[in-house]
DNA sequence: CGCCCGATTTATCACTTGATATATCATCCA
DNA sequence: TGGATGATATATCAAGTGATAAATCGGGCG
């Protein structure tokens, strides 16, 4: 359960929740894409700002996703 | 009336008006004194994602700040 | 089958950032 | 005077990012 791999999949599953290609899911965020992609194969993790942007995509999904904004963040949504 | 000069200038105008030393001026924005630091002294620029907060927190005070915002950034407040 | 086409993966390079350490500067005050 | 302290300036290095290009992977479809 390597930190790595977490986000890497909480990244591709919230951006799958979205229905977005990673290009518009990072324009969504404010990134490039190439840095979405950075994200989910882990070859990179996201900056302080964009775990700004990341949480605050998962709180705007509302209460059905607290259970996985739980799961990557822990503490609570 | 280089770029790099007048966003250094901006977010020194815009911390002094805060009245933050520039490691709380760091804090509220999601950033490290460092990057501050470089912002003021040209040394690097803003990140899209720090310019988002940049602008926002210029937003959140208020129109009186608005021409400043102007300045900088052109395109309404 | 073979060809397009959108999406994804990977790579490179210059630049920004975080973490950390050091140095300089100003001010207060013992 | 001279030392303590807070704020600022500068430097280094590893890691993340934006811009760009190239390769690969599916599907549809002629």
């Amino acid at each position: 359960m390597d930190e790595q791999y977490s986000m890497a999949r909480l990244v591709r599953e919230l951006r799958e929740l979205t229905g977005l290609t990673q290009e518009k899911f990072a324009a969504r965020l404010g990134v490039t894409f190439p840095t979405i992609n950075r994200w989910e194969n882990g070859r990179a993790k996201p900056s302080p700002l964009a775990l700004e942007k990341i949480e605050s995509l998962l709180r705007s999904l509302g209460d059905k996703d607290e259970a996985l904004h739980k799961v990557y963040f822990g503490k609570e949504a």
